[in-house]
DNA sequence: ACCTGGATTTTTGTATCCAATTATCCAATC
DNA sequence: GATTGGATAATTGGATACAAAAATCCAGGT
C-alpha cells in the first residue's frame, strides 16, 4: 500500500472536476507559463459553465500555478530561475523539519516501504517513463507524511506540485539521474542511523542540490 | 516609512474587498472558530451578491482561515493545541531561514528600523493596546522581508495571519509580555554579528518558545 | 420527556444573463 | 512601412434564477 496519495474518487463537485482537470493538466506541464485560460473554453471542455471554473481558479492561483488579475483573466504562471531556487530553498527547510520529525518514527516497514518505492523509481528512470517523477515524488511523501504533522505536509506538498513541470522538463533532458539514486540511498541511511539533525542536514544538502541542476534545463520558464 | 504593509487602496474588486473584510474580521477574532459563514449574509453586509463572496472564501481557505466542505458552507477554522505547535515548527523554520538570508543584507538603518519598531510595540504593550500585536508583526516583517525572498514571504506572512487570532487572545490575558523585549533584542544583537547560521538558530528558538506560551491560553480553540 | 420521521425553510451549487472592461482588427495618417 | 485611433469582438466580473442538498422544525409515537 504506497502511503497518501489522492483518492481518485469522482468529483462530486463541479469546482472540484475543474480543479483537478487544470492541476493535472498544469502538473504535466500540458499549458506552458504564460498561456491565457479562457474560462468559457475551460468550462465548455469538461462540460459546465464558467463560475466553477472561476473558483478553480482561484484555488489554483493561492497554490502559485496561475496568475490571476483584475479584468485579465487567468495566465500559467510558471517560475523564474530566481523562483525555482527560492522554491528549493523553502522545501529544503520544509523537507529538513519533516525529516527531522519523520526519523523517530522510522522502522524495518518503513525503511522496506521507501526501498521499494526507490526501486520503482529506479525502473522508471531506465525505461526513460516520466513515471520516475511520480514515483520520486512518493518517495519523498513517504518520508514527510511520517512527520505526522498535516499542514507540513500539505504544503510541501503544494511545493512540490509547482516544480513538478520543471522536474519533468529535466528528466526529459537528462533521461536518468544517475547520481539520484545514492542521494537518496543516503537519506535512508540517515533515516536509518536515528539521528535527526543528521537527517535534517542531509535531507536540506539534498534539496538544495538539486536545484541547480533542474535550473539549468529551465530556461523557458518566466511568465 | 515603516516597510512592508498592504496597501489600504480601496479594492478593485467585489471578490477583493469580500476578501479584505472577511479576513480583517478573522484575524480579529470577530468570529469565533466553528461559527458558520452563510454567503447570503455576509454578501449582503458588505452590499453585493453571493458570487464574490464565495470566491473571497475560497481564497481564505487555501490560507487555512476557513474550512470549506462541499454542500455544508464556509466554516471559522480555528486551531487545535497540536496545530498551533505545528504552526510555530513551520515558523520557526522558515523564519529562521529568512533571517539566515537577512543576515548579510543587513546596515544600521536595518537595526534602527527594528528598534524603531521595538519601541512602539513596548509603548503599545504598555498601554496595553493590542496593537501590539500587529507591532510584533512587524517587526518579524521587517526582518523576513529583507530576505529578498517573494514567496517566503508570503509563506511567513500568512502563517502570521492563522495564529494572529491567538496571539491576541494570549495578549489580552497576560497583558505585558515582558521577556518579549529581551528576546527581539537579542535577534537584533544577532543580526548585528552577521553570523547568518547563528542568527537562523537565534530565530528558530525564539519563535519555538513562543508556542508554549500562547498555547496555554489557547484552549477554546479547536474548529 | 425523548426519540423519530417527514414537511418546511434555509443554504448551497451551478447556469444564465447583463454590463463593464479589455483585446483585436482595420483603416487612416504620418 | 509603422503607428494611431476607433469600431467590433471577446472576455471578465457580478447579479440573478433555479434546482438540489442540508438544516430546521414539528407532530406523533413510544
Amino acid at each position: 500500500m504506497p502511503s497518501s496519495f489522492r483518492n481518485p474518487q469522482i468529483a462530486s463537485t463541479a469546482e472540484e472536476e475543474a480543479y483537478n482537470h487544470l492541476q493535472k493538466a498544469l502538473r504535466q506541464g500540458l499549458y506552458k507559463p504564460g498561456d491565457r485560460l479562457i474560462s468559457e473554453d475551460i468550462a465548455a471542455e469538461i462540460g459546465m459553465s464558467r463560475m466553477p471554473v472561476r473558483e478553480a481558479f482561484r484555488r489554483l492561483a493561492s497554490e502559485g500555478l496561475v496568475t490571476l488579475r483584475p479584468n485579465r483573466g487567468c495566465v500559467v504562471a510558471g517560475l523564474t530561475l530566481d523562483e525555482i531556487y527560492e522554491t528549493f530553498e523553502i522545501r529544503s527547510v520544509l523537507e529538513g523539519l519533516a525529516v527531522r520529525l519523520a526519523t523517530p518514527r522510522v522502522n524495518a516497514d518503513v525503511l522496506d516501504e521507501l526501498e521499494r518505492v526507490l526501486e520503482r523509481m529506479e525502473r522508471a528512470g531506465q525505461s526513460g517513463s516520466s513515471d520516475w517523477v511520480v514515483r520520486h515524488q512518493e518517495f519523498h511523501s513517504v518520508i514527510f507524511n511520517l512527520s505526522g504533522r498535516p499542514k507540513l505536509v500539505r504544503q510541501i506538498a503544494a511545493l512540490h506540485v509547482v516544480i513538478e513541470p520543471y522536474m519533468r522538463i529535466w528528466f526529459d533532458y537528462v533521461d536518468k539521474p544517475l547520481s539520484a539514486r545514492e542521494e537518496h540511498e543516503n537519506i535512508i541511511k540517515a533515516l536509518q542511523s536515528g539521528d535527526a539533525e543528521h537527517a535534517e542536514k542531509v535531507m536540506r544538502d539534498h534539496v538544495l542540490g538539486t536545484a541547480p541542476m533542474l535550473a539549468e534545463y529551465a530556461s523557458p520558464g518566466r511568465r
